[in-house]
DNA sequence: GCGTAAGCAGTTTTT
DNA sequence: CTGCTTACGC
């Protein structure tokens, strides 16, 4: 056994969970384990150590699962665990590490391996993956089809009716009970519902396509059938999985299937950071896994927090150990600060753009960098009016979370136009494409897809459609474009300019702005290169999408400096030196939206603990006084009071450097005295205007 | 049956 | 403010 010199800096509780299971002979599966990990507690350096750990005890790195919950973490842990490996394996480490295949999201790994044992579960490896908004739009073509859009008292829209059906998949939950808990006002419409889901199911399969939560769904049904579960699960000696406290129950139900004994398992997590139950994530995952097992899973529990001074810590402290359940204890820090974490009240929303433009530019000049400090905020548009101040200040920022580049209507086009050559019976796809031929709408559109649909060649009997009447010219250059595709002759990425090339009259045609969004379809196409087929493209870009934007169309280069902006839900898993947090009042933090029960209160409660976490030196929690409401003109005053947040009350100021900005000056006797001195008699100006 | 215009309602977080 | 639905003219 080499040196272990890599697991010196780590201290008894993080070399423990490392360790674990480290007397099996030759990096074999050890029992399960449960890490419970709170708030920069070191969790993600701990997990590449286990990793890497393994791999240099002799474990297989192909056979390695890790389950991260986005892309973007699972890269990071690559890079940490080629690291330390090399540490200990030398430069040939990369070849090791590279054999991580197996790393990535749970939708990720499930598209992997669906289209590995398609053929034996009666997929067409070709299928094409719908994401939330194509899924939207299906089953509002279902929803039409059965008449629902036409009855009297309103039915739930499309996006209502995914959720309960993404819920009720999700959460492995009957669907009265769905209603009952989560959708109470649907709750008459049980029988319709349940029709249109069984047509949307029907629909999914007819076209060959999978929604995000079929992904999930497909592979635990696989894992239902004994013999491919044991094909499935023995491909992995080892399976890990970060963020477990934001998982649900298909996601459990899935890795209980992949390993039923619980040895190779590893799950890491913090109840007190979960934060997408929205989502069906249920903390029962993470507090119900060590007695899954007989005998249960060992528990390792980090609690120091390497990332946060002591004030902000006891901040944080403060606002979870208010909450209804807790079962992690609290964080404990040996960074000491003399600063507390500021509450500042500001005046409106304007005030606190103008506060965090000054307070930022005054780091800077201290030193801090731009990228050591960001803005988070519960909802995207929280920091639509401190954009507008960034911009005109000139202060490059980029933007997580929120309106993607890939929701945008013309990129959308174009995807549409790849899928549907990769997958002709993808309606959502076809539907949306024809419609942008003039003379083309949804009746004409429909018949067609219908015809086209029974043909086993689906793009071959499309050449055989005769023109729509209206459609002129257009319609043979539509046909011939997908043909092309369909053939493939001109080869991936070079296919796309081909679609590009037909698609960019209509953009003309159809938009006012078309020169803009065409700098973004050659972004798009740049983004394509990175890629090695249109398959692969398509899935990977669904599954994880671009998350950023900025101010400027394409992110600043990677040498700029600049600043980040994010949605607490998109900060998870990240800190930064300095933290500012937009709207900490009621309304805001919690959500106005989330204050229904019990749970989803908690929820939020636990929003504002993760977002507090986040910083390492410095923390602003902003309150601004009033809110301008929507709906009026841009001199419109009307506007609300707001209270700070619930989750800070009273006795949790203690915790915080209370103060309003900007600070009005106290005026010395002199100058008040040399006010009074100025007057004037404006009745008198008035009334001598007109004489 | 297509396309546009006008009127009305809803409005979080994301793989 | 946008997105969805409906009404109407072509």
């Amino acid at each position: 056994m080499p040196a272990v010199a890599y697991l010196e800096k780590l201290n008894d509780a993080q070399r423990r969970a490392v360790e674990h299971g480290s007397d099996v002979p030759k990096g074999g599966p050890a029992g399960p384990l449960l890490v419970i990990a709170g708030a920069g507690s070191g969790k993600t350096n701990t997990l590449a150590h286990r990793v890497a750990h393994l791999i240099v005890s002799g474990a297989d790195p192909r056979r390695i699962l890790l389950m991260t919950f986005s892309r973007r973490a699972a890269s990071e842990m690559g890079r940490r665990v080629e690291r330390i490996c090399s540490q200990v394996l030398g430069p040939n480490a990369g070849i090791m590490t590279d054999a991580l295949a197996w790393a990535g999201t749970f939708h990720g790994i499930g598209a992997r391996l669906l289209r590995m044992y398609a053929e034996q579960i009666g997929l067409d490896p070709d299928f094409t993956i719908h994401d939330r908004e194509d899924s939207a739009d299906l089953m509002n073509l279902t929803r039409h089809e059965l008449g629902f859009s036409k009855t009297e008292s309103r039915f739930p829209t499309k996006g209502t009716c995914l959720a309960i059906y993404s819920r009720a998949v999700n959460s492995e939950t009957p669907l009265d009970e769905v209603l009952k808990a989560h959708f109470p006002w649907c709750s008459a419409w049980e029988k319709q519902l349940r029709e249109l889901f069984a047509s949307y199911v029907e629909a999914k399969q007819a076209q060959n396509v999978l929604d995000y939560d079929d992904l999930l769904l497909y592979w635990a049904q696989m894992m239902s059938e004994p013999a491919l579960a044991e094909d499935v699960g023995g491909r992995f000696d080892h399976v890990l999985v970060d963020e477990y406290q934001d998982t649900n129950r298909l996601q459990s139900s899935i890795l209980m299937a992949m390993k039923p004994g619980g040895r190779g398992l590893t799950v890491v997590g913090d109840d007190a950071q979960s934060i997408y139950s929205f989502r069906a994530a249920t903390i029962r995952n993470i507090l119900d896994f060590p007695g899954s097992f007989d005998p249960p899973a060992d528990i390792v529990t980090l609690d120091r927090n390497y990332r946060s001074t002591n004030t902000i810590l006891a901040a944080a402290n403060g606002v979870i150990e208010l909450a209804r359940e807790r079962f992690t204890k609290n964080l404990w820090t040996e960074r000491q600060s003399e600063e507390r974490p500021r509450l500042v009240a500001v005046r409106d929303e304007t005030e606190q753009a103008n506060y965090i433009v000054e307070k930022i530019l005054e780091n800077r000049e201290t030193g801090m960098t731009l990228k050591q400090q960001a803005v988070l905020f519960r909802a995207s548009h929280h920091s639509g009016p401190l954009e507008v101040e960034l911009t005109r200040r000139n202060i490059p920022f980029v933007k997580f979370g929120g309106l993607k580049f890939l929701d945008s209507a013309h990129v959308k086009d174009m995807l549409a136009t790849l899928r549907f050559a990769q997958n002709p019976r993808d309606r959502v796809a076809g539907f949306r494409l024809m419609q942008l031929i003039p003379g083309i709408g949804p009746q004409t559109a429909g018949k067609i897809l219908d015809a086209i649909a029974a043909d086993p060649e689906p793009l071959a009997a499309l050449q055989e459609i005769p023109a729509p009447p209206r459609s002129g010219a257009d319609w043979p250059a539509f046909v011939d474009m997908l043909a092309s595709l369909k053939q493939g002759t001109a080869g991936w990425p070079s296919e796309i300019g081909l679609a590009r090339l037909w698609y960019e009259p209509h953009l003309d045609r159809v938009h006012e702005d078309a020169e803009t969004r065409k700098a973004d379809l050659l972004q798009l196409e740049q983004i394509a290169g990175g890629y090695t087929s249109r398959e692969r493209f398509l899935t990977e870009l669904t599954l994880d999408p671009p998350d950023a934007t900025s101010a400027e169309s394409g992110t600043p280069l990677l040498d700029e400096d600049y600043l980040i902006l994010s949605t607490i839900h998109s900060a998870k898993g990240q800190e930064w030196r300095s933290v500012f947090l937009l709207n900490c009042v009621d309304g805001c933090i919690p959500s106005d939206l989330g204050v229904g029960s019990t749970a989803e209160i908690e929820e939020e409660r636990r929003l504002l603990y993760v977002a507090m976490t986040r910083a390492k030196d410095y923390l602003h929690l902003i309150t601004p006084q009033r809110f301008f409401v929507h709906g009026q003109n841009a001199q419109g005053d009307r506007h609300v009071y707001a209270a700070r947040t619930r989750f800070i009350p009273a006795t949790l100021l203690q915790f915080f450097e209370t103060t309003s900005w900007p600070v009005v000056a106290p005026m010395s006797d002199a100058e008040r005295q040399a006010r009074h001195q100025v007057r004037i008699d404006v009745t008198a100006r008035m009334r001598g205007m007109w004489r």
